[in-house]
RNA sequence: GCCGGCUUAGCACAGUGGUAGUGCACCUGAUUUGUAAUCAGGGGGUCGCAGGUUCAAAUCCUGCAGCCGGCACCA
């Protein structure tokens, strides 16, 4: 008989019969060790601990509460989730059950909807299955016995899983007491070491396989840890992630709203409006300083010219139009490119104007299906810090560069160190030659290695085939938030159509016509959506340069009403944005209203202030009182609030 | 767009067929106050919209809209 060598985690080895299970190496070794043991890692790969070992291979014995069985926890309690439902609702289809982050779900095919009530009743029957601690075992098996017997059960959805499963490659079933699925496994050696540490979270409809042309299915989501302290932590984060709600900050702090008669569309009060302009601001300055000229294009135009764009084939379906008295038809602008390349084709342009870069804080319009909008976040009318940068072919990795170090730059005055970048290659509806295409992806391709190159691989990145706009592919900018989200923003686009569709053209060296390739950037993405993002990651403390309101001076006594009149006037003259709060309150009732809306510093002054001109300032998130002359109050704020683009 | 849920005062919520409530906010008065709620009084709602059932509808039924959670979509 053949050997094999393990080595273990300590470093020693061992030579076992080949065919050996894992299990008999765990009770070789000690009866407590096989006992907690759920399941292995054979070179670093999980895998049933019932499986024979068939070649030489490190081996690491996994057990419950090791982090790399969470996975099978998860995935686990999908399979008994399922066992549940089909106990509690016989007839209903199972489909497919992965493990997520934080968790795992389970689509279901069933005439009757879930009620809310049943997750108790499922969470209850999963504890019975999970306390019978049955053992979960694997078969492999044929192709035709897989379809038959799901036929026969009246699993269409796991007949055609089984077809879609490549020749060759095993059909694994796996049993837990009579309950079986198709599944590639592993699981952990019994139901019992799921535990009790898991919850189903919610019921949500899921087209099956993904495609919006098939059926809808019943989801159920739920989440599973090792322990109930992990369970605890994680409901507890949701609870802390519910509050930096931007739907619910922006009413609290007043800063937009949106009503029925408008759906996703912002009313943006003064507050909010405040903040956008401030981000408006510095994006206008960023871009004037990287040699952007600002324009501005109409909001409508007539539908012939975004036919001839192209847009009205690729994306009418989300165009907001209107007819007009004389008949016309006009269109609302989904994107500034068409209004950009306008503007270009005014005036001859040589190969010497090139590249130049044309900006827009424009508002677009697209009509997104009602289920996407969602807060600001996606909205059907909102502000794009949009550019356009006409180029020579052989200029595109150049401005590229460019480009995505004025993004990198920007994100981080904000904060934003941890980027992922995407690169979305040719949709299905497209328009332009594959050629064209062909280089496009290319240019992206390589300027997104000579990025990774450059950031020493601290910047993930990522293809997403059939991802790209419609006129070229893309690198998408994602940044990860101050709790771990990850929000996209900023994109490049690569374009060898549009300015071709539209007849712009340069005059080259040999003074010839040359078609110019454009590139379509944004980096804040949307204003409404940046905002939104702003408010989720500060949970509302925004850094002083952005809160709307900085500085709310407050008085102890109407007696200082004179001197906290001054203190205003004063830090305004400084630039700051500042009120004052003259009620007839007590210091404390002030303090607590302003801290729960927000106001980064409050300003408390009363008659001993007034006497020695001093302030107290108080910091939102602090208890402590600095007491500091006004001169000084004034400095150090002015200081503060300096944009981080501004300071020396 | 699809599946499910929700919609009662500015906000958060209670109210399962019989006179629409609570807290905060708001207004008035008193209080002049030193760092997260001073006290007392008062006003405020076509119960999302439109139909229907009923002697009677916030409550039951139908349709629509918006929102929420997902799915699909995010050019």
């Amino acid at each position: 008989m053949t050997n094999v060598t393990l080595t273990f985690p300590d470093g020693a080895e061992r030579s076992v019969a080949k065919g050996t299970t894992g299990l008999d190496v765990a009770k070789s070794i000690s009866p407590s060790l096989a006992k907690r043991t759920v399941a292995m890692q054979l070179d670093g790969v999980l895998t049933d601990l019932a499986d024979p070992i068939q070649s030489d291979a490190t081996i690491n014995f996994v057990s419950r509460t090791d982090p790399a069985a969470l996975e099978l926890i998860r995935h686990d309690a999908a399979h008994v989730m399922a066992e549940a439902v089909q106990a509690l609702w016989p007839g209903t289809q199972v489909t497919i059950g992965p493990v997520i982050d934080n968790g795992f779900y389970y689509d279901f095919a069933k005439a009757e909807p879930f009620l809310p009530e049943d997750i108790a009743k499922i969470e209850k029957k999963m504890a019975e299955i999970i306390a019978k601690n049955q053992p979960f075992t694997k078969e492999v098996w044929s192709r035709d016995k897989a379809k038959d017997t799901f036929a026969k059960m009246g699993e269409g959805f796991k007949v055609e899983l089984v077809d879609a499963i490549p020749e060759g490659q095993d059909l694994k079933i796996y049993r837990q007491g009579t309950w079986f699925d198709l599944c590639r496994g592993p699981h952990m050696t019994s139901t019992g070491a799921i535990g009790k540490a898991f919850k189903l979270m919610k019921f949500a409809g899921a087209y099956w396989r993904g495609d919006s042309t098939r059926p809808q299915l019943q989801r159920i989501y739920g989440t599973a840890w090792a322990t109930e302290d992990e369970l605890k932590a994680y409901l507890h984060q949701l609870e802390e992630a519910e509050k930096r709600d931007h739907r619910k900050l922006g009413r609290e702090m007043d800063l937009f709203h949106f009503q029925e008669e408008a759906p996703g569309s912002v009313f943006w009060h003064p507050k909010g409006w405040t903040l956008f302009q401030t981000l408006i601001a510095y994006m206008r300055r960023a871009q004037q300083r990287a040699g952007y000229m600002e324009v501005n294009s109409p909001d409508m135009m007539e539908k012939h010219f975004w036919e001839l764009s192209g847009h009205w084939e690729n994306y009418g379906e989300n165009m907001f139009t209107t007819t007009l008295p004389d008949e016309r038809v006009f269109c609302c602008k989904p994107m500034n490119c068409p209004g950009h390349v306008q503007i270009y084709k005014h005036g001859l342009k040589s190969y010497r104007d090139l590249p130049l870069k044309i900006a827009e804080f424009g508002k677009v319009h697209r009509y997104e299906p009602s289920g996407a909008l969602h807060g600001m976040l996606r909205v059907r009318h909102f502000t794009q810090d949009d550019a356009h940068i006409f180029i020579t072919e052989n200029q595109i990795m150049e401005e590229c560069l460019k480009i995505n170090d004025l993004m990198l730059a920007i994100y981080k005055d904000f904060g934003f160190e941890d980027i992922h970048i995407k690169l979305s290659t040719r949709p299905e509806k497209r328009v332009g030659a594959d050629e064209l295409w062909d280089k496009a992806e290319k240019a992206l391709g390589d300027v997104l290695d000579e990025v990774k190159r450059r950031s020493n691989g601290r910047i993930r990145t990522e293809l997403q085939p059939g991802e790209g706009a419609f006129y070229g592919p893309k690198l998408e900018y994602t940044l990860k938030d101050a709790i771990g989200r990850e929000w996209q923003c900023g994109t490049t686009q690569v374009d060898f159509n549009l300015a071709g569709r539209l007849g712009a053209f340069y005059i080259d060296e040999n003074s010839d016509k040359k078609t110019p390739v454009m590139i379509h950037r944004a980096m804040f993405g949307s204003l409404e959506r940046f905002t939104g993002i702003l408010i989720e990651n500060f949970a509302g403390h925004f850094p002083l340069w952005l809160a709307p309101l900085q500085v709310v001076v407050a008085t102890i006594t109407s007696e200082a009403d004179p001197y906290a009149h001054e203190v205003v006037n004063a830090l305004k003259a400084a630039g700051l944005r500042v009120e004052p709060d003259l009620r007839n309150e007590k210091i404390g009732y002030k303090v607590r209203e302003h801290s729960l809306a927000k106001v980064p510093v409050i300003l408390a002054v009363g008659l001993r202030d007034a006497e020695s001109r001093n302030v107290s300032i108080r910091r939102l998130g602090s208890q402590e009182q600095t007491v500091l002359s006004l001169p000084d109050a004034i400095a150090t704020l002015k200081d503060e609030s300096t944009p981080p683009d501004l300071r020396g």
